[in-house]
RNA sequence: GGCGGGUUGGCGGAGAGGUUACGCAGCGGAUUGCAAAUCCGUGAAGACCGGUUCGAUUCCGGUACCCGCCUCCA
């Protein structure tokens, strides 16, 4: 067996990793709120917990993980969309317009991700749909004593709770220093959070014990965790964004409704994306999503492959120079292993994967494997990397067929090799290669194959 | 102010207390009608200042700069 080690965020070192129960290793990452289409940003822990998803469903068994990614469609940031298209004279209630835009953006979602090489997760709950959930849950804290009701809000009781701070790293005391929380009148103290607050007639909400209202966002993934997974699991993943005050709170309410349990044994977060060197922002024009990406002609194995060149416990910069790069290798090997049955993945690149997810180390095993004409090798362990795979591939080939101005190319050229007259092979030669086809002309004869750049409308008239 | 991440050759980006990372680009050569592709070879690094050590880019301390979080943003 695989010896993988990650490195833990709770205790801050890499551990080995040693599941509960191997026969059902148990995964949890934060899911998208679903009111946009998901920028690239979105996108990383997508990736980088897939790749995780990959590697133990290698070790342990196809069916021996459960990966549970929630969808919050509950959400005020949704609300407030969805108000806003009412404003605008979109027609329907305001339930009806939530419900048109979370499913709309889910569909979004998918279809993104799928383009990435991201296998969809065993479970994909909707807060929505865990409310009742969410309500038991938040019962048991008042019952214990975390939790309070006030003015139609329930509260937790961040006092009560002595490792509170402990997975940020952040001292209670410190935090009230920084004094930027927020102050409300029903709060025992500032850095109480909300676990339930009321809906006016104009929001969505649900009945509870403290009147209409709706959960706040905390609890919908503690709920969905302990529903699907239980009480103790192996490991919670999300954008290191979320580690406070997300995070926290999460460990706080489940660790305090169910202290049988551990929550989640290994955290794992992933540092942000910038592009082009700046933090990504809609002012500075550099923000782009999935979508925008894929529109703007970069495949998603290529964006997939990005992503997996920096280890995901670093910073990584989004850049189209990386981009091109990216492509350029991938063409390169996806004219390795055409038609290459998979195999076994390489022992070099598992134990890169099996050492922290590095992604990256396991490329650099993938050129060796490369370098090594090691074909079957390089299609089974990128596989693992959810590149080179058999669906994804479209890009490379565009879709054209391209022997006819292979042979045609190969004809004058014939002649020319008679006539020493090569004006024509040479025309024609630099019209393929400006709209993006690679040419090349040997002894054996003449290949001409899609490159970079390639571009099908340029080769019109050229026959 | 508090907490955390980063700083490696022209660019991207890893591991390891002492031995070539790797990829791209560059340079030299083979090959080619010319190219491309391919193959062979090759130069190039560890922000700064100290410390530990026989030896540090790798460990420890400090400085500088960049970035994130502390505002229900992955």
């Amino acid at each position: 067996m695989v010896t993988i080690r990650l490195h833990n965020t709770k205790t801050r070192v890499k551990e080995v990793f040693t599941p509960i129960d191997a026969g059902n290793v148990r995964l949890y990452v934060c899911g998208p709120t679903v009111y946009d289409r998901a920028h690239i940003g979105n996108a990383r822990p997508v990736v980088v917990f897939d790749t995780l998803f990959r590697l133990l469903r290698h070790v342990y068994g196809t069916d021996h993980v459960t990966y549970v990614r929630n969808f919050t469609d509950l959400d005020d940031k949704i609300n407030a969309t969805a108000l806003a298209r009412q404003k605008a004279g979109a027609t329907g209630t305001l339930e009806a317009l939530i419900a048109e835009r979370t499913e709309e953006t889910i569909r979004w979602y998918h279809e993104d991700m799928d383009a990435l090489g991201a296998l969809r997760p065993t479970q994909e709950p909707r807060a929505t749909a865990y409310v009742g959930q969410m309500i038991a849950m938040i019962e048991v804290l008042i019952a214990k004593g975390h939790a309070y009701a006030k003015e139609g809000h329930v509260l937790f009781r961040v006092r009560s709770y002595a490792d509170y701070g402990r997975l940020s790293g952040r001292a209670v005391d410190d935090m009230i220093a920084g004094a930027r929380v927020e102050v409300a009148p029903f709060k025992e103290d500032p850095m109480d959070f909300v676990l339930w607050k009321p809906s006016d007639a104009s929001l969505p909400g649900w009945d509870s014990p403290w009147g209409r209202g709706r959960p706040g966002w905390h609890i919908e993934c503690s709920a969905m965790s302990l529903a699907l997974l239980g009480a103790s699991f192996d490991i919670h993943g999300g954008g290191i964004d979320l580690q406070f005050p997300h995070h926290e709170n999460e460990v706080a309410q489940s660790c305090c409704a169910h202290p049988e349990g551990d929550f989640a044994r290994v955290w794992m977060h992933n540092e942000m994306l910038q592009v082009e060197g700046k933090k990504m922002s809609k002012s500075l024009g550099n923000f782009f999503t999935v979508r925008d990406l894929l529109d703007q002609g970069y495949p998603g194995e290529v964006i997939r492959f990005v992503f997996l060149g920096t280890h995901y416990g670093k910073p990584m910069d989004w850049t189209a120079e990386k981009a091109a790069q990216a492509e350029a290798t991938l063409r390169k090997w996806r004219g390795l292993v055409a038609g290459v049955p998979a195999t076994a993945p390489a022992d070099g690149v598992l134990a890169a994967l099996a050492d922290d997810l590095n992604t990256a180390g396991a490329i650099a095993e993938l050129h060796a494997l490369a370098a090594a004409g090691d074909a079957a090798g390089l299609k089974s362990s990128a596989a693992l990397l959810g590149l080179l795979e058999n669906g994804m591939g479209d890009w490379v080939d565009a879709g054209v067929d391209l022997a006819h101005f292979a042979a045609r190319l190969a004809a004058l050229r014939e002649a020319a090799m008679a006539t020493k007259d090569f004006a024509p092979v040479d025309a024609m030669k630099a019209a393929l290669l400006s709209a993006g086809v690679e040419v090349r002309m040997s002894k054996a004869g003449v290949e001409v194959l899609p490159g970079p750049g390639f571009d099908a409308t340029k080769l019109e008239g050229l026959l």
